[in-house]
RNA sequence: GACCCCAUUGUCUAGCGGUUAGGACAUCACCCUUUCACGGUGAAAGCACGGGUUCGAAUCCCGUUGGGGUCGCCA
């Protein structure tokens, strides 16, 4: 029989890192075995239920890459994939129980007779984990308004839906003795179990809906890369076993394992988040970064529809390796696209200010009117040797010269910078910086 | 409170009876360098505690402490 995973989100708004990584390593073991992902919302509480909530679940998952194969816009044999539209099917698992006198009617809700014995709940990341269900109290199942609980669709659903394997979080650890008591009262085998651990926050207490780093959907938002955020999840609760941090998903795919991930409660660390993200960009392919970076220097306004692609691209490039995150792109690269950018007081108490510097400024001036070819090479060759018949450090015109044209004390590497800005923009911003024009330069 | 899970530097982890306890992020030096990053070298930082078992425990067992989870007509 091939394996069946599925992830079960219910619509609340977000999806939270750790549903997310939960989705994640359910996708991971379905492609491991070459089994089958399925997607399956769990939207039984109607009062929450709202088609941007169920949007948010879907756009979360694709933009981590995690496609399923069957579920919501996708289809399949063991359909419909959203809870809401199942109710006969769990009407008729509910009319069993009570006929067969498993369950019944309190003051109008339907309550499960759990057994009064201990239960064993094999677990292939846990072991096997025996609960006492003598003390418990009956399951609800329905309520007196005839809509079905949780407990009971859950494991309904996995048996309709054939699955083999479910991958869901600790927190349901717990749950699970029940379940399988639902499982038996239904004459059903059920699917092997594996109960993952949870996802904290920095400091060690639950991470919830408001806490940094919740929600999946603010990711891009806050400049980072979908395959970044994905392969740091994937290093929560699971690891290659040997020295690797950048691993191709191809790569965790062949190595992941249930048995291998840990038993313990991973905590969430953005500051190495932000670092693998640099990686990240620094590696990606320069058709990548374009395409993940032109969207937030359009949305600060210093690219549009207009701009120049080849401009774009090769003001891109030449921060490519030195930005963590997307959102750094546009104080980093506005002087690229606006004549009036930003100028750093500090840069320029420290570069412009200094005695001397101007002078230089007016030289270099100069001599890069005749600069030829316009290319970092040439533009370094010409600066060097003007400081050689100047005789001074390049540094008294390297430093000048930066701030001049970015307004910056850092950046990309300066003839790379000054070639992509182009003679025009650089002769001019020079000139304006040593006072031979007054210019529209900004504070 | 009851029940369940867990415990290696600040964080993510390797380790699965004998290791100078390894790697990564973060921190601090130094090197490289036109800046900033990257990269390189090095430093500081860990087996929660107490009992066992054993010739020998980070590793196995018990307890304590600490953290997390579950005890709904939420999912």
């Amino acid at each position: 029989m091939s394996t069946r995973v599925r992830f079960a989100p219910s619509p609340t708004g977000l999806l939270h890192v750790g549903g997310a990584r939960t989705a994640l390593f359910n996708w991971l073991y379905a492609r491991h075995a070459k089994g089958v992902f399925v997607l399956r919302v769990e939207d039984t509480d109607e009062a929450r239920n709202s088609q941007e909530a169920i949007d948010v679940i879907f756009s979360g998952l694709k933009w981590l890459g995690l496609d399923w194969d069957e579920g919501p816009q996708k289809g399949g044999d063991y359909g419909p994939y959203f809870q809401s539209q199942r109710k006969e099917i769990y009407l008729r698992y509910a009319q069993r129980l009570l006929d067969a006198k498993l369950a019944y009617d309190d003051k109008g809700a339907i309550r499960f007779k759990l057994p009064k014995k201990i239960v064993r709940v094999p677990d292939l990341i846990c072991g096997a984990v025996h609960f006492d269900l003598s003390a418990e109290p009956d399951l609800t199942i329905v309520r007196p308004d005839g809509s079905f609980i949780f407990h009971l669709v859950n494991v309904v659903d996995d048996i309709e839906m054939k699955i083999t394997h479910v991958i869901r979080g600790e927190d349901h650890l717990s749950n699970t003795p029940k379940h399988l008591a639902l499982f038996e009262a239904l004459g059903a085998a059920p699917p092997l179990y594996a109960h993952i651990p949870l996802i904290l926050n920095r400091d060690g207490s639950k991470m919830s809906k408001r806490d940094e780093g919740a929600a999946v959907g603010d990711y891009a938002a806050k400049g980072f890369a979908p395959e970044a955020v994905r392969n740091y999840l994937c290093f929560l609760g699971w690891s290659p076993k040997d020295d690797r941090e950048i691993l191709l998903m191809d790569e965790v795919v062949a190595l992941f394992e249930l048995s291998n991930v840990h038993r313990h409660n991973a905590r969430f660390d953005m500051d190495k988040l932000q670092w693998m993200n640099g990686q990240y960009l620094a590696r990606m392919t320069l058709d990548r970064f374009v395409e993940l970076g032109r969207p937030v220097l359009e949305k600060n306004g210093l690219v549009s529809a207009q701009t120049d692609p080849v401009y774009l691209r090769a003001a891109l490039e030449t921060v490519k390796e030195k930005v963590k995150l997307f959102t750094d792109l546009p104080i980093w690269m506005a002087y690229f696209f606006k004549d009036a950018f930003p100028m750093d007081a500090d840069a320029a108490e420290k570069s412009l200010k200094k005695p001397g510097a101007l002078d230089c400024l007016r030289d270099l001036r100069t001599r890069l009117e005749r600069t030829s070819p316009w290319n970092a090479a040439q533009l370094e060759a010409d600066l060097k040797s003007l400081a050689a018949e100047k005789k001074v450090k390049a540094g008294e015109f390297i430093h000048p010269c930066r701030v001049a044209c970015s307004g910056r004390s850092i950046g990309p590497g300066l003839y790379q910078m000054l070639e992509v800005l182009g003679r025009a923009r650089v002769l001019d911003r020079l000139d304006r910086a040593s006072g031979a024009t007054t210019g529209g330069m900004e504070r």
